[in-house]
DNA sequence: GTATAAATCTACACCAAGTGCAGAATTATC
DNA sequence: GATAATTCTGCACTTGGTGTAGATTTATAC
């Protein structure tokens, strides 16, 4: 498969993380609006067309270290032991996440999460890629309910979205919550009590919603 | 109040009209990305620069025609006769929107509304500005819980992002089916039973979904 | 009605994100 | 080592969007 790299190959790769990372580190310490990417390019010593032949947009400069983790919702819906049902598969790996502070769930208060959070918020076309991240992480998983758990196209779809949207704010809370100046540890109890909540939400419905007014 | 509109403010509406008009116009006829805003500016007879000074970008001159929309489920639930629930308030608001045929829920087949639909999912910059959109009616949406169901916070915010993108979901579904050539009569009735089951799904949970592998 | 102040519009220069293209430099292949 | 295929570079160009100075228009005071 790939047993000889090449030196061609090698070189891509070297030049690709070479711009990543001159990239990341530029836009952490000036913000993401504030540099441009001719001086990522000059810093990555590349020309900007050669630049823009790696990364098809500034925003993929930073939201392509994301990508493995578009389709995890996906992964762990499939590869769920048997007799679990998805959602609980997926409480599960939410809450082992925020054990382990995983950045994904936004309970990460390492330095550099914290400034990266901050820069991601700061910059509107950052946070609108986001989004497009968010739609394939819905379409995987739907992909993954309705080859896994038998359902129909339409409700693979819906459940998907419902399920990935309250991840998302789950995770957005706790960012916010650290960006305020929470340790991880000690937000880590309500993190897990409004991920339970959450979870519930999703499982047993909005039924239970006040009916008065 | 507005009882003296003043000739300065009769103007700036008419400008602000004929802006719109002429980009909606071009925008239909050759694409949103076909067109330039200068493009649009000389069409409205204006200068580029008092463009910008009606709309702050160009997906503005599009999406502003929405913008009374984005309230439109928080209003739902915040006049909802007594004895009511949120979620069946709002079932009802969008089965009776599809009767009528409501932009809003994909179920019009307007050759304009169609070509609207298609220039959109055509022009990834608008599709992005859609979330935002999307974004704005989740929070007017949660604040409208909190105060008349008076759920806590993050509560209020997990309903609120669950019903809008269920809504949101199953209006896409539709707007594709018509993109596809079904008219909206013949989708009218699997409409409803998504649009019953998307609710259904908002009100009991994904508790039921096969647990098996 | 006219003078003056305030708001608005315009032209023009400018910046940054991308793209197209022709040729130079590099790597692979024989 | 020659040649073919990639890749990189520099440069010109388009487009969305902003800053500014001055012209034009509208409102207000007399």
């Amino acid at each position: 498969m790939d047993d000889k790299p090449g030196l061609r190959e090698r070189k891509k790769l070297r030049t690709r993380a070479a711009i990543s990372d001159a990239a990341i580190a530029l836009f952490l310490e000036h913000g993401f609006n504030q540099v441009s990417v001719a001086q990522v390019a000059e810093a990555a010593e590349v020309s900007k067309r050669t630049l823009f032949a790696y990364f098809p947009t500034k925003e993929e400069l930073v939201v392509h270290r994301l990508a493995d983790h578009e389709a995890e919702s996906a992964r762990v819906v499939r590869t769920r032991p048997p007799g679990t049902s998805p959602l609980s598969a997926l409480r599960g790996h939410f809450l082992a996440g925020l054990q382990e502070r995983d950045p994904i769930t936004g309970l990460n208060d390492h330095p550099m999460v914290l400034r990266l959070t901050r820069m991601i918020d700061d910059a509107p076309t950052l946070l609108a890629r986001m989004d497009r991240f968010k739609a394939g992480a819905e379409r995987a998983l739907a992909d993954a309910l309705r080859e896994t758990a038998d359902l129909p196209e339409l409700t693979a779809r819906l459940a998907a979205v419902q399920i990935v949207s309250v991840q998302w704010t789950l995770s957005r809370e706790n960012a916010a919550r650290l960006a305020g100046g929470e340790s991880a540890d000690a937000r880590h109890p309500g993190a897990v009590a409004d991920a339970e909540q959450g979870f519930a939400l999703l499982e047993h419905g909005l039924g239970s919603l006040a009916p008065r007014r």
